[in-house]
DNA sequence: GTTTAAATTAAACACTTGTTTAGTTTTGTT
DNA sequence: AACAAAACTAAACAAGTGTTTAATTTAAAC
């Protein structure tokens, strides 16, 4: 799929991408915007009739391949909790590398306004729920996983842990004792994502 | 332990309790503040100071009792796990009756602008933290509770999948059929809670 | 009842906000 | 080279921002 956005709207969205990430929609303006990215202030307008619309034009640009990547794994010839691991991964991978328009979504969503002009998002999402529920049937099937979890909190555990860690960065950072930008990345690809695919797997399969 | 704040501040912190929650810090003016609270913008300035110090002023109107809380839990005569399904319960309990401050703290505490004015709470934090460790180390002596978990992560899965479940509250209301205030709230309290009890119950006992 | 301090007010201050306008420059096409 | 469309600009616009000022009202103390 082409990106129907040229190289000067890429240039805006990627720093509109950062600054939105670091100070937040309201927290930002578009004369930073311009100033950022060398441009004119006029040129927001321009190219995305309003700030609002820079906002939703951005989180198009950012989450039109995740759907693909999903149905690619639940093609794959895998064990049931072994596709619930590379799940999880691939979740926090891609999340942890576009934090910034994920940061957004998650700060943004909330906010009665922004409702409506992201259901693309919400359809995205439903999409995802039911690749992880054909999963989990398959397993629960094969007699592997418990009949009795509530397959659409499972998400909230997966993101809510992830975005949770993340977005207290700083106090995680100290307490754990991850002095730098490696040391932080690096726990999240291994410890915190073990954790999950660990709590996961225990919930799916633990009988009580 | 009394509040060092009078009835005006306590009105005029309440108004902006909501009013950040619902529109965040930055989205929320001074003026609306004194519309709503039906106060002069020039009150503010002269209780608090300023804006920011307004929402410290907030913080530790609203973060002041929760430490009594949990220690009164320690002490309580229970089986470990009994008590880390009560702490889940306390948690999500206080936390959703004390949706807005929450919310706030949620939203503002990545802020960089923010960070050190919210060391207090970053030691409140760090104080609950050690309270689930005592437990938990607790149930590990009895060998109840398996030795590999990562304790400071419990605490982001815990908090994480109720945060995630509540700051995509029309996503989910939408996906479960919550149609009402009411169902929603009950639905928190009965299935999530039940859900995160499960998942940390399965993490701290499941061996692979 | 007068004095003193606290509470409250409307107005002004200086600055930032998103957006629009009316030009100017650049680019591509014939 | 001439033209038209697209890209870009500085300036202005009206509205909103947090904060301060100076004046007034209310309350407490004597």
């Amino acid at each position: 799929m082409k990106s129907n956005f040229n190289d000067k709207q890429i240039q805006i969205l990627e720093v509109a991408e950062t600054l939105f990430a670091e100070k937040g929609f309201e927290g930002t303006s578009i004369r930073t915007i311009a100033k950022v990215a060398q441009i004119n202030v006029a040129m927001v307008s321009y190219y995305f009739g309003s700030k609002e619309r820079l906002l939703e034009s951005l989180i198009v640009y950012r989450t039109s391949d995740l759907k693909n990547q999903l149905e690619n794994l639940l093609q794959e010839d895998l064990e049931p909790i072994e596709k619930i691991n590379k799940l999880i991964e691939l979740y926090i991978n891609r999340i942890n590398s576009n934090r910034g328009i994920y940061r957004i979504l998650h700060f943004e969503f909330t906010s009665k306004k922004r409702e409506q002009n992201l259901q693309a998002f919400s359809e995205l999402r439903k999409g995802n729920l039911k690749s992880l529920e054909t999963i989990i049937e398959e397993g629960q099937k094969k007699g592997i996983f418990r009949k009795d979890v509530i397959i659409p909190l499972i998400t909230p555990t997966i993101l809510g842990t992830f975005f949770h860690f993340h977005m207290n960065k700083p106090f995680f950072a100290n307490l754990l004792n991850l002095k730098t930008e490696d040391l932080y990345n690096n726990y999240i690809k291994t410890n915190l994502t073990k954790h999950i695919q660990q709590t996961i797997k225990a919930l799916l399969i633990y009988e009580s």
